[in-house]
DNA sequence: ATGCCGACAGGATGTCGA
């Protein structure tokens, strides 16, 4: 089972690039964030002509999370839970059963918290401890889970370009490093991480500054893997040449096979 | 020190992203 994460920064916008996508790669699970529409604007015959189910948790301009998948979607969740008042969509839950066994996958969308200092930064960690609080009740389970998006944290210095410019950035503060720390010390594992140790690594390149010219990346989209999820990791790795394509999202997509 | 670029809503230009 192929599964990939992918921020598409507007699925409207990136509906031909994310079917030439789908086509090339032919992952079977996707998780899609920054979709930026509701619902029922999600095109998602476009998808079920390429054989994809879909569950979509929209939101208007904003956010937005969606998974596409070649095996029927249950269990559908679309939200953390305890998120009192929070109407961001920036999670969807759900379960897929392969050849040889079953999944139960995330998208997720994490705020980007700048400026640090606000209350959106603070919002960005309460999020994450949400998360890390429902990512510790799903081990219980003791079954494969794939948390799988936009955490919008770089992990370590090796994972962008110049860490000096990053330092007061929200994306690359010591407690936003330290939530996802958090979330792997609970079991989980950062497939990607399990497989490649190269520097250098991105996931995302601004549209501004000639960034992409320059690599001047960063990564920040990750597969993080329960126990029993890392014990079927066959392989994982980032689809970099999506960022050189015609109207390309600033993310490329991340993608990990899994012996399911 | 800030904008650079791009998407969105709305119908100009401000907000947001990272």
């Amino acid at each position: 089972m192929k599964i990939a994460t992918w921020n598409v920064n507007s699925i409207k916008v990136r509906l031909e690039a994310a079917t030439a996508w789908l086509k090339e790669a032919k992952p079977d699970v996707v998780a899609l964030q920054e979709i930026k529409c509701m619902d029922e604007n999600f095109p998602a015959e476009a998808f079920e002509a390429l054989g994809y189910n879909c569950a979509v948790h929209g939101q208007k301009t904003y956010n937005g999370v969606a998974l596409l998948s070649k095996l029927p979607l249950e269990d559908v969740t679309p939200r953390l839970p305890s998120g009192d008042g929070d109407d961001h969509s920036r999670y969807l839950e759900a379960v897929v059963t392969g050849a040889k066994g079953t999944l139960r996958i995330a998208s997720i969308y994490a705020p980007n918290g700048n400026p640090v200092g606000t209350e959106k930064f603070t919002y960005k960690l309460s999020w994450l401890e949400r998360l890390g609080g429902h990512a510790k009740g799903l081990l219980k389970n003791e079954e494969p889970v794939a948390l799988i998006g936009d955490y919008n944290i770089i992990p370590e210095d090796r994972d962008c370009y110049d860490p000096k410019a990053w330092l007061g950035d929200a994306l690359f503060q010591p407690q936003s490093k330290a939530a996802l720390r958090t979330i792997e010390n609970l079991g989980y594992t950062d497939a990607f991480r399990a497989r490649n140790q190269a520097a250098g690594q991105y996931t995302f390149w601004d549209y501004q500054a000639g960034a992409w010219r320059k690599n001047h990346g960063i990564r920040i989209d990750h597969i993080l893997l329960s126990p029993q999820g890392l014990d079927r990791l066959k392989d994982c790795g980032i689809d970099k040449h999506v960022r050189e394509g015609d109207k390309p999202s600033d993310h490329v997509p991340v993608w990990a096979e899994l012996d399911l």
